[in-house]
RNA sequence: GGAGAGAUGGCUGAGAGGUCGAAAGCGCUCCCCUGCUAAGGGAGUAUACGUUAAUAGCGUAUCGAGGGUUCGAAUCCCUCUCUCUCCGCCA
């Protein structure tokens, strides 16, 4: 959620902002909205503030044992007049919030302008695409002919965009895991997290995927149950800090959380549809950083470099690219992608998404921390990438780790998780 | 699943229809005293919103959440959520 009081002073200035990330704000309805807010607020509480008056009063007559009929007789219109303010104020309070919480974040300075991923800016290059001496084949391919990936199972078990594993193959996913949480926790200082993988509403609210992205996620509407399957581990582990107020010496927060993440994929139809690049669940290792205001621009530079290091470690070739605004997801102000190289598509794919939100997510979250300056809570800034996604890597090294007769190398620093190991084959 | 108890400020914990945004203690901040250490005295110490030049005043709201009763609710009633204790079941 922005902050309201800049909706109110510098109303232009937003709006051409979120004019860079497409979108359009009205105006027209916040101003009114907002103007008839005002003038309900005060006269509600001018109200209130009678009703508190006139019961003292009766209190302390009664007290002095006085008749307090006639002051009664005073008071009785107030009520209602007072019930129907409230009634109103409330229900204008609450359109308010609804177009508040449908306004995503507004871009950083520095995001260039664009509409789609095609206007995105490379920020570098690293390493270089394999060459093979051979056509080197997709992660479906080598998948099935070495036996352990299968979508078709998958589909009969539960539909499309699923996938069932079996053998090396599943080794060598929980391998990734175990190394990327090894290399976050000892080597880059998060915290390891545990977290639920179903969610009530407040918690999406609070990370910005609800209200307005329902279609997005899995729902479980049962008889006692309103639940979300998280369609990302940024969304528990964000919200950890909800409600709290952080002490200064504890701050920056990092966690890292190995978690499966659901989403309904609505809206992507004849998308991806082939292999494992886009499915309704998959396993992503996630970061979360929850920062001081003034540290996030720098926060979100260290976190995208602890993903990149992994990228680099496991020897993939990846470029990183500055989303523009039009590519921008709702509650982030600026966010780098890292694409890897994938042999298969002739073409580097998206592998992580580092993200800036400011005080976006802290907002709705009413996250804090307690500034030692002015020694009052103040707004914390949240940050989350996926550090990596677990079964994007596997496709990633099988495609680019394959050899000529459909084996693949094991990565040296996957080796010690490999059970001995040195690669994949029939 | 059954029975019971509870939820109050940064923390502990009083308060049981009116003068309660809330006693007291702890913690924290500032000041005083005291030549170290320790101790003592005083003052202050929630958040949001509105009004405003204002972090000054003033007003409004907030005692788990949401409804209700009442002129007036932390206090009474209802619903929900969560926590704790005992029993049952269970990976």
């Amino acid at each position: 959620m922005l902050d309201p009081k800049l909706l109110r002073s510098d109303l232009d200035h937003v709006v051409a902002k979120l004019r860079i990330k497409n979108y359009e704000l009205d105006v027209a309805s916040f101003s009114q909205l907002e103007e008839r807010r005002k003038s309900l607020q005060v006269d509600t509480q001018n109200l209130q503030g009678e009703r508190n008056s006139r019961s003292k009063a009766i209190g302390t007559a009664k007290a002095k044992g006085e008749d307090i009929q006639p002051l009664l007789d005073e008071v009785a219109v107030l009520g209602d007049q007072l019930k129907a303010a409230e009634a109103e104020l409330s229900e204008l309070q609450d359109s308010l919030d609804d177009l508040l919480l449908g306004i995503p974040n507004v871009p950083d300075d520095s995001v260039p302008a664009g509409n789609s991923e095609d206007d995105n800016e490379e920020v570098l290059r690293w390493g270089e695409p394999p060459a093979f001496d051979f056509e080197p084949r997709d992660h479906i391919d080598l998948g099935q002919a070495l036996g352990g990936m299968d979508f078709e199972r998958a589909a009969r078990l539960s539909g499309a965009r699923f996938v069932t594993m079996t053998g090396s193959l599943v080794t060598l996913h929980r391998a990734l895991i175990q190394f990327m949480l090894n290399q976050h926790i000892l080597e880059h200082g998060y915290t390891e997290t545990y977290t639920p993988y179903l969610v009530n509403e407040a918690t999406l609210t609070g990370t910005g995927q609800l209200p307005k992205f329902k279609q997005d996620l899995f729902h479980i509407d049962s008889e006692n149950h309103n639940l979300y399957l998280i369609p990302t581990a940024e969304v528990p582990v964000t919200n950890f800090v909800a409600g709290s107020i952080v002490e200064a010496e504890q701050m920056p927060l990092r966690f890292v959380a190995h978690t499966p993440c659901f989403r309904s994929e609505a809206g992507s139809y004849g998308k991806d549809t082939r292999g494992m690049i886009r499915q309704h669940q998959f396993e992503k290792v996630e970061l979360v950083q929850v920062v001081k205001p003034g540290d996030s621009m720098a926060a979100l530079e260290e976190l995208t470099g602890h993903a990149e290091t992994i990228l680099q470690l496991l020897g993939l070739a990846y470029r990183k690219v500055v989303l523009c605004g039009g590519d921008l997801g709702f509650a982030s102000t600026k966010t780098y992608d890292l694409e890897v190289w994938l042999p298969g598509q002739n073409t580097y794919r998206e592998i992580s998404s580092c993200s800036n939100m400011t005080d976006f997510q802290a907002r709705r979250m009413k996250a804090r921390w307690r500034n030692p300056k002015t020694g009052k809570p103040e707004l914390v800034h949240t940050l989350n990438g996926s550090g990596l996604a677990v079964g994007r890597s596997l496709i990633a090294i099988m495609e680019n780790y394959q050899r000529a007769d459909g084996s693949i190398q094991i990565p040296d620093v996957l080796l010690p998780y490999m059970h001995g190991m040195t690669e994949i084959r029939v």
